[in-house]
DNA sequence: ACCCGCACCTGTAAGC
DNA sequence: TGCTTACAGGTGCGGG
């Protein structure tokens, strides 16, 4: 579920409440989602939440004695955050399903909090770390630059070193990080560019247009609070579904009228993935300009 | 060296 | 109604 958008979103809103707060207990309900050090030491317990990072997909929980934990949400984690029930004891949450991790923590004004990671499908997990320097140079140096941020060269560059189509591309976090199969479609409806065009062939003209609308995507969707689909899997640290999912174009509208030219959207499997676009707004390949 | 296809899990919805 | 199948927001690996 999550990707770009819908991650910041939780980092936000987990910032807003657990910034400064304190690990007063972990509890682990399933190791093996757990990559590292797997004791309470590992996933900060004792520790004071300092910062929270996002690279692409990715988020990681920092403490102010450095220690780091990266969560990674897969396609159905979520990290919830809720007052604790039954003062400094794990309460009943802790063995809600498919929470595999919980922590208690203590807010700079006193109240407690339970948060929770949970996942249904484990395609997520937690990996630990002493630093975030060791985090980012173990786990996300592997990363493509992160798609918010990515400037028109660089992107440029990338996207001419493979010979995939364009969807596959986008998809991949060592190329550029944070785009899903989401936001991989709706970018290339806004950009008009074919999910099906060789990623080394878009003309320069090309790639800044779509940098220019997957940045403006992303943003907007940010600003929604991500897409929260038809399962309402995804929520914010608070509960609170997104709202990007009604400005879909593309995704999840196979069949329907393009909301640019009304022709019927098309669908097909594209770099692996289930991939919705308008063959008439998203040109199929380089074309000479001509009236008719 | 690169790229594709599949496996990894569970839940849900569609199809028969 | 009930069983079976297909598919789902992501990644990592083996093999071609």
């Amino acid at each position: 579920m999550p990707e770009l958008p819908e991650v910041e979103t939780v980092r936000r809103s987990l910032e807003r409440v657990i910034l400064g707060a304190t690990v007063e207990r972990v509890a682990l309900h399933r190791p093996d989602v757990v990559t590292g050090d797997a004791s309470p030491e590992g996933l900060l317990a004792g520790g004071r939440i300092a910062s929270l990072a996002r690279h692409g997909k990715h988020m990681a929980i920092v403490a102010d004695d450095g220690r780091a934990l990266e969560v990674h949400l897969g396609m159905s984690g979520a990290v919830t955050c809720a007052p604790a029930r039954g003062g400094a004891d794990l309460g009943p949450w802790e063995a809600a399903e498919h929470v595999h991790a919980a922590w208690l923590v203590r807010t700079p004004g006193g109240g407690l909090l339970s948060m929770r990671f949970r996942d249904p499908r484990r395609f997520g997990g937690l990996w630990t770390f002493a630093s975030e320097e060791a985090l980012r140079a173990r786990r996300w140096s592997r990363l493509g630059p992160d798609a918010l941020s990515i400037d028109a060269r660089d992107l440029a560059a990338r996207l001419k070193n493979t010979r995939r189509t364009l969807k596959a591309a986008l998809l991949d976090q060592t190329l550029i990080a944070g785009i899903g199969n989401i936001y991989a479609d709706e970018s290339m409806f806004a950009a008009g560019l074919s999910p099906v065009r060789l990623s080394h062939r878009l003309r320069h003209e090309e790639v800044a247009r779509l940098r220019e609308a997957m940045v403006a995507i992303l943003g907007r969707a940010v600003a929604a609070g991500g897409s929260t689909l038809r399962d309402g899997g995804y929520a914010d640290s608070a509960g609170a579904a997104g709202a990007f999912q009604v400005d879909h174009a593309v995704y999840g509208r196979r069949g329907q009228p393009c909301r640019r030219c009304a022709g019927r959207l098309r669908s097909a499997m594209v770099g692996g993935r289930t991939t919705v676009w308008c063959s008439r707004c998203q040109s199929a390949a380089r074309r000479a300009r001509s009236k008719r």
